[in-house]
DNA sequence: CATGAATGAGCATTCATTCAT
DNA sequence: CATGAATGAATGCTCATTCAT
């Protein structure tokens, strides 16, 4: 039941809708091809706007990026915290978590693939910023990782980074015809958690 | 007299000398800045030339992208090659590679990274050819995979995935004085080959 | 009720303040930085308006220019005519207008620095206007130098070009801690009206 | 009898004739529009070069407008030089002097006009270099009038602000139509040297 | 009176590339 | 092999100005 009958407001807040539309584009446009490789000119055009006038919206590409960046990083800890909630055992926790962040890396590409693959010192002024958000972000998982039981010998630290690692991997070989975020997850957290050595045979 | 007096010497001793200072000074402000943030005036500067004189060695900047990509190919995939040769249990080849594909990427950073970075997209007419190399490169890890002995529930385009995904992330948060890349690769080996779930108690 | 009931009164008490608040503004950033160099924003954020509201108070940039340029000739003329009548004898008429005349120009730097530092050539279609102010001004110091009686060899021509060119360089050496434009007006024409040339000794 | 017949040098040295040209053309429309409002294509033009070539030559616009400005300082700072060099009584040099400072200024007009007129702080960067420039240049001035012998009440700090105030304002009025600068300069220095007050009649 | 949003032209500057010498 | 000089297109950004609301 989309609309109600009654008194539609007359005007529509409206407000800032070429701002969004022009973040949208400038994700877009960053993920296709980075971000040096992206122009004004491009990203006021997918908007149907002259360069000059993104300006009034955003102050510089640089802030363009930083704000693509926090929407990305918004987005995707909005939907693991959701994700890591509706669960309690730890392992099924960090596997919502992965699942989640895998989900929302594809679904919303745009905006994160961004937050992937911009290195901090190639942010410029608004490098040091991006450096927080991550180490913000990264934070949720390094809580789920020490909330897991695991044999004393399993070093946690590597535990995260092999994990965490493979799933940014995947913006590299993910593609939409092949198995879901959800399926994803499940595999690497099940090589994680099973033995996979097998006793060689005595001889 | 270096070499032996029959049969044309296969390669001069040091035959375009300044090419590989090109190429390295490229590879070097390819990783710090990036290929777009690289104009092919630093690259020169680097040189003490002119960047004019960049276009007798290099046909393009895209030309100079490829030949690093191909030299950090090179690098990574003759010191891996040589690892697994020295090896003969698929477990401990898999680790020797590990190790190898790490400590090549760190210690050969500047042509490494810019094979790690480069989205095959970014590269525009260099891109197919790099996207070759990626490929062939890849394939090592691919066999040593397969030859592992593995439970049958376990996936290996998954565990492939996991580890390879995990050794090439590293280069966002490897940094020199920490752990060796050998001691990473044998953490990252074991957290894979062994049992982490610990066994829920019955109650 | 500030004024009498009958007759309309001739202009209200504050009528236009936001006019007067800009011109202030524009003045004093013309001053500090130039015509070209002062953007309509800059007025505009000085006076916190929004750019493009200075267009209900003013047609245009130039405009601007001109009425800060009419409101410093106003300035200065009134206070040289002031000045002028309470005097009699001419060589204290003529003191008296330099000194008002440099008392002005520091006073009200800010509106009278783009009289003299603004050539009407710079000025574009107000160019016209500018040059009739500036003549009009300086009909005055010609008068006041016509008054004078001097020797027949004396070209008043000179002496006018002389004491009003120094008069007006003095906004590039003028600074508050030094004398006071009364002292440097009499310091001025004393060296003016005095012998400087020792007879040689004979030999 | 300007060629010699044998052996004229087959390549002229050629050096840098761009630059020069590409500085007179800076140098002419400084003076006629001022520096903000003459843009680098303006100036490219005039030569017959595109806007991006002139940074072959030139590191930026400020870079061009300090070396006009030191071009014009080299000019009428030689030429004053070499005036008061043929003189030997001080009043003799001081006149030479100032007749050489009007000569330069309008014979070398477009050089000479970015002199005057450019206030150290309208320059950025190259402000502070500016400054020194003019210093040195005005020094000239004050050791000229330091050596004039006069009556022990006149000021020569105002004597110097007098003339070289009046000799610089001549930008505004001077025409070619009208009195050579020898003339103006003997009539400046006239009307200084002499007695203008005439002596009131008693009554 | 003023704003919010945009225009369109223009800005200084940088770029990869070319080519005669 | 390399330079000196330039090209021509593009870049991020600023500007005075407009106008519906």
């Amino acid at each position: 039941m989309p609309a109600s009958s009654t008194a539609t407001p007359i005007r529509a807040p409206r407000q800032d809708n070429r701002r969004v539309q022009l973040l949208d584009a400038a994700a877009r446009l960053f993920r296709e091809r980075g971000f040096h490789a992206t122009s004004m000119r491009d990203i006021a055009k997918a908007v149907g706007m002259l360069s000059g006038s993104i300006y009034y919206h955003f102050d510089s590409k640089e802030e363009m990026l930083l704000a693509v960046y926090e929407e990305g990083e918004r987005r995707v800890a909005d939907a693991v915290d959701a994700a890591v909630a509706l669960e309690s055992d730890p392992w099924a926790r960090l596997e919502a978590a992965s699942a989640a962040h895998l989900r929302v890396l594809i679904a919303h590409r745009d905006y994160t693939q961004v937050m992937i693959r911009t290195l901090p010192q190639e942010a410029g002024a608004v490098g040091p910023r991006i450096r927080d958000l991550r180490r913000d972000y990264e934070s949720r998982f390094r809580r789920l990782i020490d909330d897991l039981a695991l044999p004393p010998e399993i070093d946690r630290h590597y535990l995260r980074l092999l994990l965490f690692g493979a799933l940014n991997w995947s913006q590299v070989w993910f593609h939409s015809g092949g198995d879901s975020p959800e399926t994803v997850a499940r595999r690497f957290l099940d090589t994680l958690r099973r033995q996979l050595e097998v006793p060689a045979p005595r001889h």
